[in-house]
DNA sequence: TTATTATCCTATCAATTTAGTAGGGAATGC
DNA sequence: GCATTCCCTACTAAATTGATAGGATAATAA
């Protein structure tokens, strides 16, 4: 299941990504129309600041923005942000490897193959998709 | 992440696979031989009997065995079984859909599209891998 | 300089899920 | 009848999720 969390930061970078100027927007006018709970909201949003995504702006005036063009925002970076590793077992993840421990021998095991054939499918699409193809539409 | 109860039991089915034969292995043995906790690794098989994967016999000799050829076990029905619905939102799942409680319309959500291309990418995966595919190495 | 606005940050929490464990019941084979 | 092996329900500890609470900090405006 795709978390609430990483659901919600889709939705907020899609937001912020239709209003094209790079003024900053309120963490409230984005819950709001996103239908998002405005606490949680703003703990997501600042994992995405501090993960390089957002821009933000304290006092009047202020809030949150993006800092790069959508087309160029991946969404295998963000998934592995928000949802974590994109594999589905530790050891065919490429950015957070780690051996199973109840697996003996990787080479031998049938789980392996299948999952890294899962990981790769899932690759290809966060790969060739960026927050402009989510906004088009 | 996938569940330690799908790992087991595509394990589970893996090894019973290797029996060519459909005499029938027993709970412990797999158990050992594929470091699974044995009372867990038996309510996996259960459900694995009660969808149509494997049969079983009770008492001396008993055990469980695979009720069809493992080219005919695929990975989408074994997955939905064991790990539930392979969309990772309901709202764009085949056989489990529902519409998500904080979107007012699908048709405009930036996830929905996104989580239809991953959901596509796992399937045709699933889809085209069996049982048997996971003995031969 | 003071008030207001809005993000920043830590801590806490209820509900759910996960990965088991416990213990007896029921069928089968000798 | 007795051992063996699966059948089935209930319980539980630990982790995760989806929040909420409340104040600290920074920017702006008066």
């Amino acid at each position: 299941m795709l978390s609430k969390k990483t659901k919600y930061g889709l939705k907020a970078l899609t937001y912020l990504a239709t209003k094209d100027n790079k003024s900053p927007v309120q963490i409230a006018e984005v819950a709001e129309s996103e239908n998002i709970s405005q606490k949680f909201l703003e703990s997501i949003l600042l994992t995405l600041r501090r993960n390089g995504f957002l821009g933000s702006k304290k006092g009047k005036g202020g809030g949150y923005y993006l800092i790069k063009e959508p087309h160029e925002i991946g969404m295998a970076a963000v998934m592995r942000v928000l949802e974590g590793p994109i594999a589905m077992v530790p050891c065919v993840s490429l950015n957070f490897y780690e051996k199973c421990d109840d697996c003996p021998d990787e080479a031998s095991c049938s789980v392996h193959d299948l999952m890294l054939k899962v990981r790769d499918a899932n690759l290809e699409v966060y790969r060739n998709t960026t927050l402009a193809d989510l906004i088009s539409k």
